[in-house]
DNA sequence: CCTAAATTTAGGCTCGACCTAAAAATGTGT
DNA sequence: ACACATTTTTAGGTCGAGCCTAAATTTAGG
């Protein structure tokens, strides 16, 4: 069944196609690079990469259904008691300890490679979008709200932005060359400030 | 000096290339009309189009500066004694009344030509993107914040994260046929709800 | 009417995205 | 171990958007 050998070259030969693209992309920049030159650095043919990254955006941001269902899954899963809002930051204060890389942290030759380049930042935003999306299906879900009723979206949309905006903060920081220990120190405080700004509005919000 | 003729001519042009490109793009949807398609149509030369609308989603989605400096505009300007919700809400509520384009007013045929078109909704999204950065600069330079202060950020995504829902709201209404005087009708009461989420956590913020 | 400035045009170029048929590699049954 | 089926990779081509340049056309203003 799960065929060894054939499984095992997808896995290289995705790798080594995603490794010479990051080497590329962080050292000459995301649009200066060439499907074709890729390509050629990670030894396969052209088409191959298209096989496995449909976009070009993709060699730069991948896994990006893990990072799309986050918030999401975060909130499916929280226990019994507890609200969404709660849940999330919950979540988000672990994933700074963590120095998580679905919440922001990166190295600084990552964050500028985004920063710089237009097409990664409209993809990232792009996956800020669906995440936000899939969080206001659980939320509607979760909440046996009526069909044409607003609220899930307006709160996916409320703490989707607090995410955004603190993923951005962290980007920042990286970008400005602090350590993640510095940067862990400061996000710390501004979640709580964040998601506190959400706090009057949502705290009885979805809770289980 | 602003010399009549050729201004005119510029003006006619671009409207032509325009018309033709909203004719096409509605008939045949976005991605299926070719910019030398839009200069048969319009009877220039393909550069000609290029030029005047240097993206192709410019095209359909012009006027985009009006657009992105809107809740910037309406903050700077709001009165004395009032605050940057309450602006917003009044502004919105206004914009509800008028029908306005900048809130999301438009035709089902509209509505479903950026909805059918992943680049048109990116594009959008980049819109609320650029309407949300530049209202969080006003923001900052009116409460005066410090430079790493999140305050301003986070509370323009929020605020941006009510208007793009009450926005797609709209849309999903035109799309579904309704009528604007039905649409306006549901909206105001969803404009209530959506902005009152942010009552308590905003009534005070920015208050000039 | 003539010259300077602005605009439009034609043509070519690169790159990402897509398609197809053939070749190569791997898995499977005998 | 061999032959056959399946999957993956490859080569080659097409298309459209975006960009550039030089030449032609149009308008402004003396």
């Amino acid at each position: 069944m799960t065929t060894g050998l054939r499984e095992l070259k997808k896995q290289q030969t995705r790798q080594a196609i995603s490794s010479a693209a990051t080497r590329l992309f962080i050292e000459r920049g995301f649009e200066a690079v060439t499907i074709t030159e890729i390509a050629a650095a990670a030894q396969v043919a052209k088409m191959t990469v298209t096989n496995y990254f449909p976009r070009k955006e993709d060699l730069a941001l991948d896994h990006h259904e893990t990072f799309a269902a986050g918030l999401a899954r975060t909130v499916a899963d929280r226990p019994a008691g507890e609200s969404a809002l709660a849940a999330l930051r919950r979540e988000f204060l672990a994933g700074v300890e963590r120095h998580d890389a679905v919440i922001g942290f990166s190295s600084q030759g990552f964050a500028r490679m985004i920063s710089d380049s237009p097409t990664l930042t409209a993809r990232l935003r792009d996956l800020h979008d669906q995440r936000e999306d899939a969080l206001a299906h659980v939320l509607a879900a979760d909440t046996a709200s009526a069909p044409g009723d607003l609220t899930a979206r307006a709160a996916a949309a409320l703490l989707g932005a607090a995410h955004r905006t603190l993923f951005e903060h962290i980007m920042d920081l990286t970008r400005e060359g602090q350590s993640n220990r510095q940067i862990a120190s400061t996000v710390t405080r501004s979640a709580h400030q964040v998601f506190g700004l959400l706090e009057t509005s949502l705290t009885d919000y979805a809770t289980r």
